[in-house]
DNA sequence: ACACCTTTTACAAAACTTTTACAGAACCCA
DNA sequence: TGGGTTCTGTAAAAGTTTTGTAAAAGGTGT
């Protein structure tokens, strides 16, 4: 075998007090223990974490997690975000807040924030 | 890290409590018996060992150890991985995991694992 | 032909995803 | 503010995909 060359492309991650997201290996830790997230529930928390403290529309992730085009009625974005909080255990309510009617956001832990959140705020447009 | 050159004078091993393999006698011992390894379980076995840690694809599994190239559709890896496990006895379930639609991933004996295994972990996607 | 190894086959079991059905929360407007 | 509407939360069932397993069939070398 030859000489290895190793690009050191920095490897992608996210992180934070209790949350590492490692988007090489698509490995999640929770406070050190893996989260054992499926496929699906990696690509969701992946792409909201990839636009954390950005709202992501219901729209865009049904598009980017499960390829559907617009105007498909299904439940399985709400209940993989059910399967997700569960799983972010009791941090959960800190890191995915629900934006009614538009989409979700995801939120880095005790990340200073400008803006309180208000109760349910209007973010987009229809 | 720079390139990695790797002298062939000292033998190539890989040795844990209770596994000991020889990658240049292509030999394999469990609790100093050895393990009878056929020609395709070693090949195997010393693949998932090269990539410790680290989850090897089927597909890579599959183009490394049978020349397959993709899109193959066949059982035999799993066949292999099932033999092997027997071969591994007691510890097979610490060595060898399942990562669900991805691949394999071997696991050192009592290596220091930051991380606790979980059930099923989502480690590649497609 | 024999012994041994590899691959396929067929089905069971496990893991994961999606739907269903309904409860609950948020929004809107008179 | 109350009532209708829409949207989200949730549990459980149903569906799909992937892996595990035993046994048979297929190869290979001596």
């Amino acid at each position: 075998m030859g000489p290895l060359q190793i690009t050191a492309t920095h490897e992608q991650r996210y992180h934070d007090q209790h949350l590492d997201l490692d988007f090489d290996h698509k490995t999640a830790l929770l406070d050190t223990k893996p989260l054992g997230l499926t496929r699906k529930e990696y690509d969701l928390l992946a792409l909201l974490i990839q636009n954390a403290g950005e709202v992501v529309t219901r729209e865009m992730l049904l598009l980017r997690v499960w390829g559907y085009s617009n105007q498909i009625r299904t439940r399985t974005l709400d209940v993989h975000i059910r399967r997700l909080r569960k799983k972010l255990g009791e941090h959960s309510g800190t890191y995915i807040e629900t934006i009614f009617s538009v989409g979700y956001r995801f939120q880095p832990f005790r990340a200073p924030r400008l803006v309180q959140r208000a109760p349910q705020m209007m973010a987009l447009g229809a």
